[in-house]
DNA sequence: AATGAATGAGCCTTCATTCAT
DNA sequence: GATGAATGAAGGCTCATTCAT
């Protein structure tokens, strides 16, 4: 797993944790190649331009995002896959070991490249209809307008705690709203959803 | 109020809009100061260098929004509290007139600055401890940390169609979740969160 | 004359030489700002770019060589205004003390940039007129067609010891056809070409 | 003679368009290896390097024109020898067909590589020589250096409206001098270097 | 109080060339 | 005989900052 892999390959890694840590501007091709044990020129011999790196790496954060922690929404019982979906979510934003990857995608929202309407299509928007249809499972009275305030509703908290660290961090300190407290949140922000749609009242 | 104000404070608008649209390392000196109408060495003279402005524009940016939506915590009822808290907070992010004030917060959340911690403790801590307040009030049964889990349940939902604007915008129009859906969206997140306080099912 | 101009003035004077003897892009920038003392960035903070600068420079070249070697054409003497001609346009390409004036055109000529356009407008359509209009008082009863004809075949013998001279030197060392030779060739070029018009035999 | 020839001859002929379109410097082995559709590491393995590729091109930029339009000095008749050069090389220089052979030398005049030392002992030196001779049997009076002033004349002007080609384009639109006036431009400039010598007042 | 000229550091990119296969 | 991967050098340009006026 950490065996010399092609040149390409770790590029990619090094540009998402230097992406990640400065943001597309701040981010140097320098920097990127040293990282990743490359010549200067190997960005533009890869990839063509820092602007086509950010791209590939931004599809792959996504990508092994996905693979990591996939959310599933094919079970039986509404309030196990909202637990497993929120979950789900929290480690892939929030989880340590790849933590660049959810700064990446704060990063690519707060200042959306031309790489966002791709990445919406093709990850953001299934996970948004997933958690749609697990709605409408739960509540088929609702219309479409009403269940989609919902499905933000869920998943705005569980970005919530990604988006807010920085804050939270200064504020409460890094180890408040750490790694370890994902079960934690989890169970309290997939409990109070079911609540809200009437569901349950303690899991 | 709109006359030739000083060059410092048409600096400041400026950089506040410039900062908002390219992010801090986007921005150019250059272009603030071209649309300041001021001369290029103007930023170095009244603010010392490019970060100090940085750091003014965010100071400025919060306290005119905080003056313009204030957020009081003072009133007898919680859940006429509790929409007049979230209105105020979408209408801060949101609204379009001085949309650049949103824009700008959400750069620095996703990369923030030296400049955050200041602005953390002056103007985001106050909010989030009048929610706390508000949540202790229904719910005095709570522990702190449960507290806490309400309280950025609650502001974590109201920031997330800031947040996630660029995604949302891209996947179902700039319309679909537009300043004039505030109130709907307001209606929904209170009233959903009082249900999820257990404190009424009906406003 | 040589005290301390202005930096805008030197890196002209300076570019004029660099691209001359390496040609647009064989000069570079660093070359031309230590030739003219200035710094790095000089050249675009003067001129904008490479380009504008090089531009800029054409211009230069061609005002400062018609200053210096102004071609008249209001004299009453035909074969005196052709003498007059020639060893004007001789001097303007080949004068050793401006030389780099004669190769920048010469590269301008062999590989054309958008600036050529203007030049030719401005400067080079008066020589062809001029010679024009001398050759229609020498000889009234040519078309415009042929007259032009001749007008080329006394430039075109001007021009040719300044295009042909790096093969000159090579084949025949470089005093063959040196500054020195101006009034020989100039003599031989006018006379002949008066008796092509049939003006004279023997100046 | 156009089945596939070997990778070689490929480049060679790839190279001459490339140079002849954008110079030594604004080539590129990349372009020219992909207009040959070989390897970008086929210069090098070929030629050694792209300086040596580029003085190859012009040796056989040089024999090809001669092959095509060879000057042949051996005939009898003065004024027909005359004319059969100028034609001669009025199409070496101009003709379309071809044409990326006349851009690349007047590139090489401008800008004279090592090359054109071996290229004007080779190919232009036996030109002048054979002008030379033809001016000696025609004015055995004169002295060598006066004969060479009157084969410069001649070539000179055959040269001219390649060289200036650019500006005349410029000026009086691509099709005032374009291939099909090389008669009429050749039947001048014959003529009128005839009339020069003295040979005689009309063909 | 303000400015025009100038600067130094750094960035992205291009390109000819090399080398193992 | 030929190639895909990789590299080192260099180039044009941008930008925040300084400084004399």
């Amino acid at each position: 797993m950490d065996e010399p892999r092609g040149t390409r390959a770790r590029l990619l890694e090094a540009a998402g944790e230097v992406f990640a840590a400065e943001g597309f501007r701040g981010a140097t091709v320098r920097s990127i190649c040293e990282r990743a044990g490359a010549n200067l020129a190997a960005v533009n011999y890869h990839f063509g331009s820092k602007q086509a790196l950010y791209r590939e790496t931004l599809r792959h954060a996504f990508e092994s995002a996905r693979r990591r922690h996939p959310a599933r929404f094919d079970g039986e019982d509404v309030p196990e896959q909202v637990r497993s979906f929120v979950l789900s979510m929290l480690r892939r934003l929030y989880s340590v070991g790849r933590s660049w990857q959810g700064r990446l995608v704060a990063r690519e929202l707060a200042d959306p490249s031309e790489a966002l309407q791709e990445v919406a299509e093709t990850h953001i928007r299934p996970l948004i209809e997933g958690v749609d249809a697990l709605v409408e499972r739960a509540r088929p009275d609702l219309d479409p307008d009403a269940r989609r305030l919902y499905t933000f509703g869920l998943i705005g908290q569980c970005v919530f705690f990604r988006h807010a660290r920085p804050v939270l961090d200064r504020l409460f300190g890094p180890e408040a709203f750490g790694e370890e407290q994902i079960p934690a949140l989890g169970e309290h922000i997939a409990s109070s959803f079911l609540k809200t749609l009437g569901l349950e009242v303690r899991a």
